[in-house]
RNA sequence: CGGGGUGUGGCUCAGCUUGGUUAGAGCACCGGUUUUGGGAACCGGGGGUCGGAGGUUCGAAUCCUCUCACCCCGACCA
């Protein structure tokens, strides 16, 4: 490729609207240009590295035994009737009608479309287990796209799908899933980790998500410092400790004037957070749900949904409190609390004489203890786990917490989609039965962004060599002198016929624009041709992640530069997974 | 959805508070000359009607109203 000719507009400065460094440097670079929010459009370098990615996806895939196919972005709402999804999706599905006024969405995910194409071929258990994928374009009316790649409307996923007899069958489809994907990113250079996930609206039990660690990335995930535990935000929880050995109290009402906060009520009583228990109220339908949790700790609200079975609920607001005169708002306790379904965070369960709300204003009960005070029904764990929790898995460790981009996520979905759409083959014994399902997503257009969040310096992006727009940029100073060009013609040829992806540089600018471009788009390898080149004989090498400087005979160049090329290829090794 | 912010040549921004010459700068672009090892210098040139609509005014980028787009924060933690 001649940078004569390619169409890569790199800009000096970053645009105003890009917060995060892989929204300005693939901006800057040339690489995508925005559409509106949350859609872009991919120019030549950006759908390279966008290709590299799928193909590397794509051989993992094949590996496996997955088949890819396409399938339709637009989809008609029928299916999505059959699961009900067409009404629980909210306005995040994007939807629009026909000339004859037939609802359409642009899908958000694949799941009625390929259980549909698969059940009206596949009978019997003969022909599964079935895996098929595809790398398309995806829709998603988010809330707030943010970050550039990070979190489109429009975006580019690979689904894939696993259609099996049995739940036996269906780990098995995972498992290979599981290393197909540590495979993939391991191939994309990037450091990540597998957590344990919630699997939200898609369905299913148990899910991993594929979190690339980074600073700017959107979800909190928490590992131990010991043991492999993993989880992200959503799921993760905590060893309890110990059942505090106090003697129990009798708990009696104190005067707490104006203290309604968790913080107010410690400084005033002059007890510790964790030694008070505080009672949000959620309203979920027209019912009331009454949580409670310790002072000091928040309420994973993923994790209450699952509880009240529902994802509609929210704290009660306060126009709301109105309608509820025997709820006081910042004193609402436990203790002789009616009309309320009450929660507990197990967490309570380990606590003794703790500070609650007396349902009186300006009052709070000290004291208090579960089965003597008030009795709870419904125990749960339903907080935010925090860094230094202990881990639930290991008995030595503590949690960390790290910040990480979901790149990959995979489920066990179970019969949730072939039941609602009738989905069914028949087993061996003759009788009629639903396909166990999994799924499996990537973000490949969102890998290209946690590449370079990962992969980045003050100058610009450092691809990984496996990933980068061009292995080999040929950087000549002054491509209009004949003994240069003939130089960097003769390698770029070289390096070509040997199956390296090289770039040159052949344009007519200054030596410093040339080099910034190279740095800022970020080749992994740096060939500069210059009039010191042509006196000394030694071509020059700058590896673009150390900085390393090599210089190579002339007539050798190209055969040393492609041992660089394969060595850098190579330190991307597979050996780990 | 709520809150905050920003819209001025391709990009980054100034001008707006306190309306008043022809709307500015740097970068980018075009032509020319000299350059070419870290975003070259000089000379000359083109390009905007100030997001859009309406209003106030003798006069609006600047004031008012509405609207659109984009960015950020938050999902009421008692």
């Amino acid at each position: 490729m001649r940078f004569s000719i390619l169409f890569t507009p790199t800009l000096k400065e970053s645009p105003a609207e890009a917060e995060v460094v892989s929204h300005k440097l693939l901006l800057r670079a040339g690489m995508i240009r925005k559409v509106a929010a949350g859609i872009y459009a991919f120019l030549p370098l950006g759908l390279r590295v966008l290709r590299k990615i799928e193909n590397i996806i794509r051989e993992e895939m094949d590996r496996i035994n997955a088949q890819e196919l396409l399938m339709p972005a637009l989809q008609p709402a029928d299916l999505w009737k059959k699961t009900e999804r067409w009404f629980q999706y909210g306005p995040e599905m994007m939807r629009l009608k026909d000339r004859n006024e037939r609802d359409f969405a642009l899908g958000p995910t694949h799941e009625e479309l390929i259980t549909d194409i698969v059940m009206k071929e596949v009978r019997s258990y003969r022909q599964l287990p079935i895996t098929l994928y595809q790398i398309q374009v995806k829709f998603r009316d988010e809330i707030r796209p943010r970050f550039g790649l990070m979190r489109g409307r429009e975006f580019i996923m690979k689904d894939a799908y696993s259609f099996n007899a049995s739940i036996e069958e269906l780990k098995k489809s995972y498992d290979d899933m599981y290393s197909a994907y540590s495979r993939i990113f391991t191939r994309c250079g990037f450091k990540f980790r597998a957590v344990e996930a919630a699997s939200g609206l898609i369905g299913g039990k148990v899910s991993q998500e594929f979190m690339v660690l980074a600073e700017a990335g959107e979800d909190t995930i928490y590992y131990c410092d010991t043991c492999d535990y993993a989880a992200s935000q959503d799921v993760a929880t905590t060893r309890l400790e110990e059942p505090s050995a106090e003697e129990i109290k009798q708990s009696e009402i104190v005067r707490t004037p104006n203290q309604k906060s968790v913080e107010e009520v410690s400084s005033f009583l002059g007890v510790q957070a964790e030694k008070i228990v505080k009672t949000l109220i959620y309203k979920y339908g027209d019912q009331l749900a009454a949580v409670l949790i310790r002072g000091d700790r928040d309420v994973n609200e993923e994790k209450l949904a699952q509880v009240l079975g529902s994802n509609d609920f929210h704290l009660l607001t306060g126009t709301e409190w109105q309608d509820y005169p025997d709820l006081v708002q910042g004193y609402v306790g436990p203790v002789g609390l009616r009309g309320v379904r009450l929660v507990a965070d197990n967490e309570i369960s380990v606590m003794r004489n703790f500070v609650v709300g007396a349902n009186k204003a300006g009052a709070h009960m000290i004291n208090v203890n579960v089965g003597e005070d008030f009795q709870v029904q419904e125990w749960a764990d339903l907080k935010i786990v925090k860094a230094g929790d202990r881990c639930p898995k290991c008995k030595e460790g503590a949690l960390i917490s790290a910040k990480g981009i979901e790149v990959g996520h995979i489920f066990q979905l179970g019969t949730k989609y072939s039941e609602a759409m009738g989905a069914m083959f028949v087993d061996e014994d003759g009788q009629q039965k639903p396909y166990i399902m999994g799924c499996y997503g990537i973000g490949v257009s969102r890998a290209v962004a946690a590449a370079i969040e990962q992969n980045h310096d003050d100058k610009g992006i450092i691809w990984p060599i496996t990933i980068a727009p061009y292995e080999v940029s040929i950087i000549v100073l002054n491509y209009d002198r004949e003994e240069q060009k003939k130089i960097a013609d003769s390698i770029f040829d070289a390096l070509g016929s040997k199956g390296v992806e090289v770039a040159i540089d052949d344009r007519i600018e200054s030596a410093g624009k040339k080099f910034a471009d190279a740095d800022l788009i970020g080749f992994p390898i740096q060939v500069i041709i210059g009039s010191r080149t042509a006196s000394s004989g030694n071509v020059e090498v700058k590896i673009r992640a150390t900085g390393e400087r090599l210089e190579y005979p002339l007539d050798k160049a190209a055969e040393n530069i492609y041992e660089l090329v394969q060595k850098l290829r190579s330190e991307i090794s597979l050996e780990a997974v």
